[in-house]
DNA sequence: CTTGAATAGTGAGCACGCTTATTATATGTA
DNA sequence: TACATATAATAAGCGTGCTCACTATTCAAG
């Protein structure tokens, strides 16, 4: 069926993402902080001296991502990275003081931006809303672990 | 509140347009086509001929995107760029056979991968999801609108 | 006609994702 | 011990978005 909008929403999901990276960029842009350094500044104040692999776990992108990422932010003076004392090879990312100054400052200004893309929105909207996105997300994620183990398997069949 | 999902909009909302795109992509690698290049087609295909500042417009991208995505789409051999006699500025899209043969492959993919991410979401929820995506994508074009217009005038609201 | 503003498109260069390949270090095994 | 494999991080280079600046062209006054 195509009149029940299924058929928008790649377009749609697009659309809603680009517009409140906008939006949230817009207002913390005064910080010079990205939304992707944002997300990526959550996770390191939940978790100081998490190493770069386990981020580019967590945050679902690529280790190579999460170097480029830590050095636009150890410039920005967001994040550091230390050495780790038993393993050499890995990098240690510990928050700034300037960081845990400006969390919560960034956390509210987050919510901000949610609560205006909800205007109108009701409360079983919104549940709603985040029951299915988890689901997708589920769906999704589920699909490319198969995939991956399909291929695996593949090759030990073979 | 914190307990009901919503301060994690973005980071679902990102989770989401990302794995979408990228399980499109690994459908559509085969044909060549990105899932930006697919956009821009979908509109090039209903209106043949349009002219890039309109198309920058209904993708609502910047006219310098709208530039480098049409190089790589015509060096693809998806579209071609014609003058328009009347107006030597504009560059006029079309799309090419190859374009329109794969079209109702592509749409048809794109398909598979919405019902793939709906997986165990009901009706009523479906038509709940792209009604509050519809109405994040309203609230924020609005405010945009208006923060633009109502940069010198304060209050006045409709 | 001439001038000035608006519009269409593009160049340069940045952020953030990716794939592929490389280096350094750990770890498992013969 | 020595060698093969796995893991952590990075380098090179691409796609797609952006801002800012620029050229070419059209249009609106005068």
């Amino acid at each position: 069926m195509v009149s029940d909008g299924i058929d928008r929403l790649g377009f749609l999901i697009h659309d809603v993402q680009r517009l409140m990276r906008k939006r949230f960029e817009a207002r913390a842009s005064g910080l010079g902080l990205s939304s992707a350094q944002w997300r990526l500044l959550v996770r390191v104040a939940k978790e100081a001296g998490v190493a770069q692999a386990r981020l580019a776990e967590l945050l679902e992108i690529e280790p190579i991502s999460v170097s480029r990422l830590v050095d636009r932010m150890e410039e920005g003076g967001w994040i550091e990275r230390r050495q780790d004392a038993t393993d050499r090879r890995v990098r240690m990312i510990f928050p700034t003081e300037k960081a845990n100054a400006a969390y919560a400052d960034v956390k509210s200004l987050a919510g901000e931006v949610y609560e205006e893309s909800l205007t109108g929105v009701s409360a079983e909207e919104r549940r709603v809303l985040i029951r299915v996105l988890d689901a997708i997300v589920q769906n999704l994620t589920d699909a490319e672990t198969s995939l991956e183990k399909m291929k695996n398997t593949e090759g030990a069949a073979a």
